[in-house]
DNA sequence: CAGATTTATGACAGCTACGTAACAGTTTGA
DNA sequence: TCAAACTGTTACGTAGCTGTCATAAATCTG
């Protein structure tokens, strides 16, 4: 998910109802960007794909029901989920687009608290937006999913920031990070921090590492930032 | 289990709603059945039992709650999973659905998925119920049929909320959970409470399982939520 | 080798997230 | 009806995490 706040496109054609949902979902504290007809909703989503797409069932040019099979075909969109927007008097097509993909529905008129309800809900689900799976690199084991992290059976006991800065470096072994680099990934764009913090995270990484037995694992590279040996030459 | 597709009887008196189900049902895979009312819902399942039954918590001519216990009553029905699905302001009754034997409620407004997701664990748990009806996890066995806990032959006295959790928890042992993520699966996706009533709650619980022998087993992680300890790591 | 530059590390004050008790408002069950 | 049980919120103490700085160590440069 985008370190900032969620973006949401929305494909709708009717004005009046892409102004409520604009400014429902803005006030929910999320991104907004706009589509009115289905073929320019699937570029757009292909070309930047947001977190959360909520599609009209009726649309110009290319029904939502097309729409939504497009985007699950499309490895960029195939995770995103989706939301369907029906009528009533739509009712028995509405829920063929839950066969081809769509994670959700809400039919008109809907409730508002209700939609951001599902929405927050869609957004939080974990089978979506999934990074999970272990990292392994050299003997090194981290589990995002239940958050715990091993050297040859040992717990390494990692405070917050130090759990995302190894999770970040084992995304990329051997790949060097500047500090910005670190930072933007780690703490998030926001974050104003020293870049020298940066080296005392590194080293309270270290230790914690060390403690579980697993040494010269982060690389210094002098005047660029740091890296992961993926080969490990603590085994030795 | 039936040899071809499982088949699943729907007892609801909305037609909206059955058609929203039945469609998704068939979708998924599922042979389906309705009845538009408890009495009719009842002798349907006596007379060719189904797999699994997905019953309306309002319903005319005998209520979710009496269909449920007649089902649990009767041989043929006694050992078929039964979903209730409740509407939010018949909050409180849904508890005391799981006392009356439901295996799993689900409250509207559902997601989709969510449903499908909780119907096919409800099918997959093989036909002995004695040991799959019940979540073992490190010692901890609950029964979400008769909504009893216990840990080493020793009852844990839990309140509805307490026990929804763990079992939210003990459905994916491992697995973290954020503070939201508790709040959408054990209060529902509609509630909108402070996630510190979580730690409130998770306090609850992991007294109520202390008081039985479990410690331990409500991990915290800093910054992130809580997990359940599969292997009991007591020794610390 | 000396001086310059970069990195490692220990110390520390401030802060945040967590655990818990207390409490008022409800619900439940006898 | 009343007593017991349950719920969500708040307040407060605390452990542990965070970021900064000062200083030591390492590495480079000429």
């Amino acid at each position: 998910m985008s370190l900032l706040s969620p973006r949401i496109l929305i494909v709708e054609d009717e004005p009046a109802q892409v102004e409520i949902l604009r400014f429902n979902m803005e006030q929910a504290g999320y991104e907004v960007s706009v589509e009115t007809d289905g073929e320019k909703g699937v570029q757009a989503a292909l070309e930047d794909p947001p977190d959360l797409i909520l599609l009209d069932w009726m649309l110009p040019n290319l029904s939502g029901i097309e729409a939504c099979r497009r985007l699950r075909k499309a490895r960029k969109t195939r995770e995103i989920p989706i939301i369907l927007l029906t009528a009533r008097s739509e009712e028995r097509d509405k829920i063929r687009g839950l066969d081809i993909g769509a994670d959700d529905y809400v039919t008109k008129p809907y409730s508002i608290k209700e939609l951001i309800a599902r929405v927050r809900s869609a957004l939080r689900r974990p089978t979506t937006r999934s990074t999970d799976g272990k990292l392994v690199v050299g003997g090194i084991e981290v589990d995002i999913e239940t958050h715990k992290a091993r050297f040859d059976e040992k717990t390494i006991h990692l405070g917050p920031t130090e759990f995302r800065l190894l999770v970040v470096l084992m995304q990329n072994p051997e790949r060097v990070f500047s500090r910005s680099q670190l930072l933007d990934q780690a703490w998030g764009i926001t974050a104003e921090l020293d870049t020298r913090t940066v080296d005392v995270h590194i080293g309270r990484l270290r230790r914690a590492l060390a403690r579980a037995g697993a040494r010269n694992v982060v690389r210094t590279i002098r005047g660029f930032g740091y890296a992961l040996e993926s080969v490990s030459e603590a085994a030795r």
